[in-house]
DNA sequence: AATGAATGAGGTTTCATTCAT
DNA sequence: TATGAATGAAACCTCATTCAT
């Protein structure tokens, strides 16, 4: 039914402004119910609890984050295009959602992120469809000897940190990113990664 | 005397162990003071109230951290000596205090380190000793032209950012950084963060 | 609904139960939780901290009492009728509500009270349907020369102290204030106010 | 030893000024620990608990008012004279002693007091130097016919009653009790208690 | 005799969750 | 299905009292 599922999404909007805003335990259930405009106890009957809320909602904003990235992805195009089209649109995106970003950054550095963190990398090929489109470029790219021949986890935090941190900075207001800084920031990143045989 | 400060190191020990552990609310005030081997009450003859335990910690570690990344600075030598010492020292210290970079995790994702890094980016001249050893840095590789010219809070997240993450997935356990390692990553980010024009 | 008038009904009761027998601090929230048969946490549905349930509960006796002060009250008569008119219902009240009684002079007797004291005289038009009764009773008796020219305040105290140490007294059984004595009492406090020429 | 009472003394004013201005658990020992100049647990070498201090410390207050009720009381001049002795002295004490005043105020609004009440009135005749000088000059009245033939306790709240209540508002600053008005006040309650009969 | 650090029971308040309606 | 009042465990913090020094 319609109003079901519209009760759903209002209660996950309202756990994500919560959230993102003030924290996990800035957001009782009671003041997400409110901003929901529903009641206490409804929001239990399509999570089981409070964890479950907050785990659904995480898996929502990746699934959001892995179609952006898919979206008229360089399939066949170069290594350093593929990394300019992804590097590009997730910082896009998490520039123009910072509710997503504040979120996921709090999910991250909490007990629920911890053992996400672990099931994807540990498992590595979590999601069937051949989503981790990061590790894919890299292993291409070394395999090419374009990039420096380096743990694909390494090759990762190169390539994607500065711009998480840059991306908060960014939310605080303490630097303002452009598409000119967003490209001469791509280039640096993919500086960092590219092997310096071929200079 | 000595009881007195055994049993504030005590406490400051127990919340770095706990917080570090399970964030900063499955750390309540009873079970640091039952960690600490104290009553909870004790606590409060140290530390006025939750917070300020919290904002104390965090100022030991910084001070420790500030400490190491000054002990044997190259003062004088070229920027790359600079950055390479800073770098490394930074990267073995957390490796080998990783509750200490689990703790500044969390306090950097929360209420309490967002006002900090408020203060640290915009006042920037904090503490009149010039600990701010990077940004110094920075400042002076730009202006030799040996590196790009970023604002500063963008060269440093291309520095810092992938060393920060490493980190984190190195203390649960992703990948094993061992030296050689640390400096293919040291390489990496200076390969960032110079200038292209005289590669 | 009735459950919910009910229960703050209960919470109040307990309160002024607890209070007026035993003082504020020796009334705790789960003692009144306890009396009211009630959990803890649900007086905060009703109230929003302890401070505001001790001057709710003031102000819904304070209201009872203006009630009964206007009840039949003599408009009209002249100032000696209507002065025994709200002298002796006053008395008969709050001897029939000892718990009353004894709850607000705990409350006139505490922080609380202080400035409730002081809104009351100062502001001294406090609720606009006339309800300072007294003070209205005196203002008329001065001006027609029947009562003593003093301060309101001063005749206030005249009037009502007496009564008021009576009333504890008769409530601690020292004294069993009867329809005659109370009477007597009235006229005792009348010749201590009236004017002194017109005997 | 001269250090020893001194301390003792100190505990006492620090406790006075402490619960007269904030009442009993604005008090802590601690706070009157420090106010004092003393250790916490060095009250307790002369009171044996903090319900000892404040019973003691009221019977010091207790013993001060007596003293100066019976300065200069002029016996065997009539009740009259008496009387205004009486009023008159304790009335500018009161006034002269705000701080006792409050802390008296206090204790008989408590469970302390209230016991002491109780064993005052009951007893009557609790000291045996014959210091209930009102009760006394009360019975005096009565039997020459000068006083209204009342309940003693009666004629106690009548003469005193209105004189407490507006030495409250005195130290609250809501009126301004000079020697005029206190002649007045006198005035006006020995109208209240003296004879009809004999006017 | 004096100290004051330490204790821990007990106070106020919050909030995830349940359940009668 | 939805509600929201009610619950009570658990959080933070205070403070009278003790006791080793």
């Amino acid at each position: 039914m319609m109003t079901n599922s519209d009760k759903r999404a209002d209660i996950i909007q309202a756990a994500l402004e919560l959230i993102a805003d003030r924290g996990f335990h800035g957001a009782p259930m009671s003041a997400i119910a409110d901003k929901a405009h529903v009641a206490a106890g409804t929001i239990y009957r399509y999570f089981e609890n409070k964890d479950v809320l907050i785990n659904e909602l995480f898996l929502e904003l990746e699934n959001n984050v892995i179609g952006v990235l898919l979206h008229d992805y360089p399939s066949g195009k170069p290594v350093h295009d593929q990394f300019f089209h992804v590097f590009g649109e997730l910082c896009r995106y998490l520039i123009s959602h910072p509710l997503h970003f504040r979120y996921m950054e709090q999910y991250f550095n909490s007990p629920y992120g911890i053992s996400k963190r672990r099931d994807k990398l540990v498992g590595k090929k979590i999601d069937p469809d051949g989503h981790d489109t990061l590790i894919g470029i890299f292993q291409e790219g070394i395999s090419q000897q374009i990039l420096k021949d380096l743990p694909l986890i390494v090759l990762s935090s190169l390539a994607i940190g500065p711009m998480l941190y840059l991306i908060r900075d960014h939310t605080l207001g303490f630097v303002a990113l452009d598409d000119s800084l967003i490209l001469q920031i791509t280039e640096a990143c993919w500086d960092g990664i590219r092997s310096s045989a071929n200079i």
